[in-house]
DNA sequence: CTAATATGTTAGATTTATCTAACAATTATA
DNA sequence: TATAATTGTTAGATAAATCTAACATATTAG
């Protein structure tokens, strides 16, 4: 069994990995973590001990493949428990993220069992990441971000990545949401600026710093 | 803030003194925590200097109103817990005592409140036992042991005390739970078994390891 | 009332997770 | 390529929560 510590490094190591084709460095992970980097070097040799990391002197970290499944299935625990907040509890989307950061380490298969039960079995997060499977398998869909897309066509709010509270308030306040279907009347030249009708908004101007974080599918 | 060990030691002591007048043992603890002696002495005194514990040499020992109130707040949370999982959840009163030993230590003002909400703000939990206030105010109502009845008055049962999971198991099977209106037919007099009558049982015979343990009110 | 038993305390060790300071290797820059 | 900056490692310290062994006090029984 993992400890807390054990499973927080864990999900940082899975998440970097992500960014960077299997590859993390001691100060990624620091930094990510804000631990200092003698701190995560020792914890790197106990999870290569425990089969969970492969670590050499001055090389890139790689999660085995037992590494990986377990950080997958902490993100599992996490992405259900976000989505149970939302959709059973009533909390903000922006809410969430806090609390599940607490909650996946929980101890009872039976408590997300009967989460994912209740969700109905849902393949996607509040904010549109997916949920790994039981067996730690995640599928992201192809979407693209809202900043790619070409005047005129028609998209659909998919995702929304780098999930920070103060970007999920401004899209509250802006009423764009997941599934929220927008029309790209426009794109500024000077800056990129997109500028996007959806109902009640005839016309809003979204930043690229907006833009690049919005991820969307055609319709 | 507590640690979630300083937490467990909290609680631990209120449930000890709600049985011995406000007064616990360092051996009571140690055995009710599965710790050993010394290390209970050291965390006393630590709860001492936190003005949580009133700790002197061989005497024994009492929570300060601070602590008294930080651990009801605690046991407010585990029970508020145990009656979201029944409720909303769908769990059996016999499943929830462990996961909610964890989520009682979860930091989050705002997820307690909403379960609250969510019930409707309840006085007891699934086994009966009173949910303390935000205040940390507790009240038991005045319940009468089963065992204690007469012969032909009609009860109702309202909590259960020693709650293990085989005892709650064994009343799931007499379909026996809160709220049920039983009567007593008759009390055993050689070993003070009593024979109760309720719907879908004409007569079952219940020893005194379990009348002792069922809290009920007259109807 | 003494002696045995039970309970409580002190001292010192261990494990986990963290840190700082010093040093070493790698990478970037001039 | 030599030097500077960055990144990584080692050594040793610290805090929290636990333990065992030894000793001290209090309670119980004869
Ligand atoms: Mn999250
Ligand atoms: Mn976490
Ligand atoms: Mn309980
Ligand atoms: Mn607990």
């Amino acid at each position: 069994m993992n400890s807390l510590a054990e499973e927080n490094y864990l999900k940082a190591l899975f998440t970097l990995a992500a960014k960077n084709n299997g590859e993390v460095s001691v100060n990624d992970l620091s930094r990510h973590l804000d631990i200092k980097m003698p701190t995560v070097n020792s914890m790197m040799k106990k999870l290569t001990t425990k089969k969970l990391v492969y670590y050499e002197s001055y090389k890139p970290l790689k999660l085995t493949e037992k590494g990986k499944k377990e950080a997958a299935l902490i993100i599992r625990k996490h992405r259900l428990t976000e989505m149970y907040l939302v959709e059973k509890m009533n909390f903000g989307w922006e809410q969430v993220h806090e609390i599940a950061e607490q909650i996946e380490h929980i101890k009872s298969p039976e408590f997300f069992a009967k989460m994912d039960e209740l969700l109905g079995y849902p393949q996607i997060d509040p904010h549109g990441s997916p949920i790994p499977d039981k067996n730690g398998k995640m599928i992201w869909k192809e979407y693209k971000k809202l900043s790619e897309c070409t005047k005129g066509s028609l998209v659909k709010i998919a995702a929304v990545i780098n999930t920070s509270n103060d970007f999920l308030k401004f899209l509250n306040e802006k009423e764009i949401h997941l599934g929220l279907k927008m029309k790209i009347k426009s794109i500024e030249p000077f800056d990129k600026s997109v500028i996007v009708s959806y109902p009640k908004h005839a016309s809003e101007t979204l930043s690229p710093t907006v833009s690049e974080r919005l991820l969307v599918e055609k319709v």
